[in-house]
DNA sequence: GGCAATGACTTGTAGAGACAAGTCAGAGCT
DNA sequence: AGCTCTGACTTGTCTCTACAAGTCATTGCC
């Protein structure tokens, strides 16, 4: 058993609620049922509760039972971390140049933010995205040795690196992407074909698995004549991200 | 007291962060020494370590010391619409200085992005937003008339729009953010304090109602080294982040 | 030196109890 | 009816305890 209980807890409500047990405006039984129920203390119970408040599946506040506010906040996952998949829905071809790709020991700080050690090796690659034959976007990736390796032996100017990966059985389950903007540097205005100094989106996204293990640093820049990013959001729901 | 005890503990953690006490890389207290330093139990030192790690501050696993990743604070993303809510959540003192406030008629772009008709009128207004008195991001707002009319009679220099209008009963519902980079023009560089040329986060904001009737347009550009956007993606299944 | 085992330390999880603070329906009054 | 007030119920916060599981430096052996 090496699950955790508040884990189990929340996956059982979770299914619940998507199966339809519980539709949008249904009261969640109350903690105290919960722990008679799941014949558990309220620690657990709040913990698995809290897990859904934050991914947008209920709502309530003090006082108040929890409500089911969506029953799906299934986003097409896909979208938010495959270019080239956003890529083919909006109907323009994608396109990759391969612009390096290396074994070798991490920056301190790229290594602090994958958990690496100071002597673990990661997959580095810089790539060129093109949207019709445009230069629209440069990747510049860090991956986990483990997950990594198989990218050494495959050619990337040929595929989605999602799309390998998860053939692996690599589960790419979560993504913080943190927007801010940059001034072009040497190998930006190289790449992208823009002045030094030009402004691009930089988009810095960690991902990690189910359990929660990190497994992908990127820091992408986008030129804002060709790509931006879209986000859509309502009050109580989670929002979906689209690149254009 | 009115503050609970958790929250206080990650703010105090949270200005320990940014004022440079802590640097990247370096390790917080054990949840013991903050327990003892605080005179708490873990309970309280663990939820204000949680609300950390959700805003990407710090990192760390099982058996590990919290180490700080980023001394920069992220925005989470039920806080979309609201700088002064943002900045209170993460910590910061938000300001705001009024530029200027019109009813005019609004240019042909944001009139067609409105629905308005070539004559019907808007509320426009330019304001600076300020993250501990230091210029974080510059707002140009468009609201529909019947919306901003009260924005006319009040004090802008005092507190958040977005409270001010759901006060006076507007449904702000749901809301597309478009993301990319810009130069600073001549107005940016004034009231932003930086060259003009310099690149900026520009946020494009177009904001309705639950029937479907645009709100509000707004453009707003950040700073990048005093503000950034984060949003944090999860595949529908199991595991999840921690809470707040 | 190199290496594996140990043990102190750390975070993750869980249980139980207590009180504060908010919600909500129903009783009872005007 | 409309109103307030009460009281049961619910969630939020905090304390204390205990153990599991992972990390890391040190010890001691080869």
């Amino acid at each position: 058993m090496g699950t955790p209980l508040h884990r189990t807890l929340a996956d059982e409500l979770r299914t619940r609620i998507r199966g339809g047990a519980l539709g949008v405006g249904a009261l969640l039984p109350s903690e105290a049922e919960l722990c008679r129920e799941f014949s558990t203390s309220r620690g657990p119970v709040r913990q698995a509760l809290a897990a859904l408040r934050d991914e947008g599946l209920i709502g309530g506040g003090q006082g108040r039972r929890p409500v089911v506010l969506d029953t799906v906040p299934a986003q097409p996952f896909e979208s938010f971390l495959s270019f080239t998949r956003r890529a083919e829905l909006t109907g323009h071809v994608p396109g990759q140049r391969l612009h390096e790709i290396a074994l070798r020991h991490p920056d301190p700080a790229v290594a602090a933010a994958l958990h690496l050690e100071p002597d673990d090796y990661a997959v580095q690659l810089i790539r060129l995205r093109l949207l019709d034959d445009r230069p629209a976007m440069l990747e510049r990736m860090t991956y986990v040795e483990t997950v990594g390796r198989p990218l050494l032996d495959a050619d990337l100017n040929a595929g989605s690196i999602y799309a390998l990966l998860t053939a692996h059985g690599v589960d790419l389950h979560a993504a913080r992407h943190t927007f801010d903007a940059v001034a072009a540097d040497a190998l930006d205005a190289e790449l992208l074909d823009v002045a030094v100094g030009h402004p691009l989106l930089r988009e810095r996204r960690l991902t990690w698995n189910g359990a929660g293990e990190t497994l992908e640093w990127s820091e992408d820049r986008y030129r804002p004549d060709v790509a931006a990013v879209t986000i859509t959001n309502t009050r109580g729901g989670r929002g979906s991200l689209t690149r254009e």
